[in-house]
RNA sequence: CGGGGUGUAGCGCAGCUUGGUAGCGCGCCACGUUCGGGACGUGGAGGCCGGGAGUUCAAAUCUCCCCACCCCGACCA
């Protein structure tokens, strides 16, 4: 039993000045955690209990899903993870530090080495295969910035896991029994949640999704469709393609000068205002009628690096993220003023398809967004400075060298598992599950001898759930304008119960008992057993606390037939029972 | 790392323009009165005004530098 008068506790009438969230706020205010440093969180005894209730459903349903539980340390040696590359690949993420030897040390920022050499450790035979293997524990990444509380920290806790099979299908059957475990776990958690998947072809077969808990505070964006349950991240989501449209009758390309027309913008005003420049069916030209034409250095993980053209509908912008998808693992970066020097061709501003492509004059390959199909007709550069040219039509007038999904994703744009139109939406990131194939298996030599005695290598998944930020999460999903309404497994407590009478009193006295009679019959009790402080304190703390039950021991004991009040706090509905039925009323309450 | 904002008591804030002994509300301590929706009275405790340098007889206030935090962006297996 907890009681209020012991529990090292303070409320905050006001949240404080740096919290912006409503999870964040109210945690603190109800005295569940405190921030300790930039990113980090101290946990105080009633959000250390509702944290240990979120890890162990975790860890329950990890369990039951017949991962095993093992544990590594946080602070690691340099060794494991130079093998495998990302001693540097991590970048500033990763907390680095030196021992009194001189050694280097990192504070890991996830565990794929230490899970894949414990498993080369252990395991020797195929008949040691398969196995997944998972720990509860507090990583380490330095976030460029931290943010939103216990949403976006420095330091945190994750369930990660990982598993080891012989061959693609066991993969297949370890991602989907996680994926399996993931839905049960956030449905416990009462975590509302959509499956998006986070990887585009570019992979090759690694397969990866993302349960995002679908909020406005969640820093990460995604898709999803207004008629039916498609959902993918940004990168994942590909574009409709239109059918090709026949060449017959379309106008022949021709070149205007268009000087002053360095924007879209200006060009499209430019080009409306002269009637020899008309669209062949009498319509205004419109920004989407424009064809405009990127180029980028892609830097590929050999230190080479090659030039790419993007061609995208002047009306939208290239998405950055959605370039490095598809051509990781390259890097993209900006074409500069350098560049454009070795590629006379290219006319800053006025790159058109005309020099653009494998068999044309600048030889750059020449990829454009899957709505430029054959038998559209574009405005887009002449290849000539203060020069267009319009009705250049793809197919006919160019052929570009592939398509690629670079383009913004915009609220309204076609669904593609069923055509209507997708919105943009934000979402916390709560689970990550993920096809590693052999990647570390192979660096850092794990194997284990087949049944016909030779080397097999494993294919490996990884799959993580923030066991500290879903519940952030929860809290986040949970609350209201008066404080935060825990599911009950989450819940420090079962039944908040609240004595509303002085010292001395009879509420006093049946409070105290009921208490105990209460945690006898099983419930876990939060007793606000304070003698000083009017009731209206003590209501607006359990309001704030979040308990989803409230028991009032108050001015319904003085009546003949003394009562109890018993309040919801999510619904706020209240009812009178009868002393004499009261434990059992709450423990139905509570089993319910 | 770029843009914007904020640092004054445990929390929320005023004071800064125009330099002159640091204030308010909540919370905290003591005593008394209250006791079903964040009670009231009286008396208290608590601050290197983010840090450093400068200007000045005098700096929370003016100047410069630094730091921290928050928001937007970039970044985020």
């Amino acid at each position: 039993m907890l009681r209020m008068s012991k529990l090292f506790l303070k409320t905050l009438r006001e949240a404080p000045a740096d919290a912006e969230i409503a999870s964040h706020q109210l945690l603190v205010r109800a005295g569940y955690i405190r921030r300790a440093a930039p990113g980090g969180f101290s946990w105080l005894p009633l959000g250390w209990e509702v944290f240990r209730n979120v890890e162990n459903i975790v860890r329950d349903e990890m369990n039951k899903a017949g991962t095993q539980e093992v544990h590594f340390p946080a602070l690691l040696p340099r060794e494991p993870y130079e093998t495998t590359g990302r001693w540097t690949e991590y970048g500033d993420n990763l907390f680095r530090l030196v021992d009194r030897k001189g050694a280097d040390f990192l504070l890991a920022p996830t565990h794929e080495e230490m899970f894949t050499l414990m498993v080369k450790d252990i395991a020797g035979s195929y008949k040691d295969l398969p196995v997944s293997l998972y720990q509860i524990q507090t990583k380490y990444r330095d976030e460029a910035r931290p943010r939103a509380g216990l949403l976006r920290t420095r330091e945190f806790v994750m369930k990660d896991s990982y598993s080891f099979d012989l061959d693609d299908a066991g993969l297949d059957a370890s991602y989907a029994m996680h994926r399996d475990a993931y839905i049960t776990l956030f449905e416990r958690l009462q975590l509302p949640y959509v499956i998006v998947s986070a990887m585009s072809g570019a992979m090759g077969g690694s397969k990866s999704e993302e349960f995002l808990a679908p909020m406005e505070v969640g820093e990460d964006t995604y898709i999803r469709c207004t008629s039916c349950d498609f959902a993918a991240n940004v990168e994942a989501i590909t574009t409709p393609v239109p059918d090709d449209q026949p060449l017959d009758g379309l106008r022949a390309a021709e070149i205007h000068d268009t000087p002053g027309t360095p924007t879209i913008g200006t060009l499209v005003e430019f080009i409306n205002q002269d009637e020899s420049m008309r669209r062949a069916d009498g319509r205004d030209w419109s920004a989407a009628d424009t064809l405009k034409n990127l180029v980028v250095t892609l830097k590929h993980p050999d230190g080479t690096t090659e030039p790419l053209a993007i061609g995208i509908p002047g009306d939208r912008e290239v998405d950055m993220k959605r370039v490095e998808a598809v051509v990781a693992p390259a890097d993209v970066e900006p074409f500069g003023d350098d560049d454009f020097k070795q590629y006379p061709a290219l006319k800053k501003g006025y790159i058109g398809p005309g020099a653009l492509g494998s068999s044309n004059a600048s030889g750059i390959r020449y990829l454009v967004d899957p709505r430029i199909v054959t038998g559209t007709a574009w405005v887009t550069g002449a290849d000539e400075y203060n020069r267009h040219v319009i009705d250049l039509t793809t197919g006919r007038d160019f052929t570009p060298d592939g398509v690629i999904e670079a383009a913004e994703v915009r609220d309204g744009d076609l669904c593609p598992a069923c055509g209507s139109d997708v919105e943009i939406a934000r979402g916390i990131e709560i689970g990550h599950i993920f096809q590693l194939g052999r990647k570390y298996a192979e660096a850092l030599d794990l194997w284990v001898q087949g049944e016909d005695g030779k080397p097999l290598t494993p294919t490996m998944g990884s799959y993580g759930v923030g066991v500290s930020r879903c519940l952030a999460a929860v809290a986040e999903a949970h609350c209201d304008d008066i404080g935060l309404v825990w599911p009950r497994e989450i819940s420090p407590a079962d039944v908040h119960l609240v004595m509303a009478g002085k010292d001395g009193s009879e509420q006093q006295r049946t409070a105290e008992k009921l208490a105990g009679e209460l945690e006898a019959a099983g419930l876990r009790v939060l007793f606000d057993d304070r003698v000083k402080g009017s009731p209206g304190v003590k209501f607006k703390d359990a309001e704030l606390l979040g308990v989803p039950t409230i028991a009032i021991v108050g001015r319904g004991i003085d009546a003949d037939e003394p009562t109890i009040e018993v309040k919801d706090r999510k619904s706020g509905d209240r009812e009178d029972v009868a002393l004499a039925n009261v434990v059992e009323h709450l423990v139905e309450v509570c089993a319910s």
